[in-house]
DNA sequence: CCGCATCCTTGATGATACTG
DNA sequence: CAGTATCATCAAGGATGCGG
């Protein structure tokens, strides 16, 4: 049939902009360093290559299930390598790889927009709150 | 008592992260455009103004209550303005502030950044889900 | 030391129906 | 048209204990 109700078509619009999503390059990039613990491992790992209980310690707030989802998923994509040294006890060491250190910027740039206007972001959020009780 | 068990310890050094993290500018920024609709709602906007009807065209996968929300949230932060046009039927109008404007460019930075990688990201992805089975 | 497996809680998201 | 209210769902996140 060539004829849709107009709940038929809404339904196909919306399975239409889900895949789309699922391929815009931006909306992917946006999930994987807005996803919680992300920026701030790869900050950590800025400064040079870490081991697992050093970035655990510098992120106490991190669950060690988190901590490593996060290291899994950005190995994964290719912004860490996870390295082993068979000792006893194991030693393991997390660094950038390339792509890693070119996203570094891209987290600057939102660290200065963020510094420059966390203030007026701030204002604006207290002014809406002050008028409506 | 000015010993810890060092369970204690850890407990207090999670409680001064998690307070240090409501603070910095540059979280608070990438938790607001890293949530699920923002930078959909902010490109659609940057286009020009729009009413509520057309963004939920633009934008089918956004259910009414995740539109209204993400909205409501973006105009308490000042990125967006909210007008209401007293007729009937209703007509309201969601514009950028200057400060929606720009957060623009950063935006479109990321786009571009995403851009110039996705391809490498999806590479190691690919990688990396072959190596192990 | 590193981190997987398991269980559990909770907040985010969605579908549906209704109103000024 | 532009929402609000309510209920249902579900996956992210966290706590804990064990294993290599």
């Amino acid at each position: 049939m060539a004829t849709m109700t107009a709940a038929q078509r809404r339904q196909a619009a919306k399975a239409a902009f889900e895949e789309y999503l699922q391929v815009c390059p931006a909306h992917q990039v946006l999930e994987i360093i807005g996803s919680k613990w992300v920026s701030l491992v790869l900050s950590r790992l800025a400064d040079g290559p870490r081991r697992y209980a050093e970035l655990s310690r510098a992120l106490p707030a991190a669950s060690a299930k988190m901590l490593t989802q996060t290291l899994r998923a950005l190995e994964r994509d290719g912004f860490v390598t996870r390295e082993v040294t068979p000792a006893v006890p194991v030693r393991v060491r997390y660094a950038l790889t390339p792509l890693g250190e070119r996203l570094v910027p891209l987290l600057a740039a939102i660290k200065q927009w963020a510094d420059e206007h966390i203030d007026e972001i701030h204002a604006a959020r207290a002014r809406y709150d002050a008028s409506r009780p």
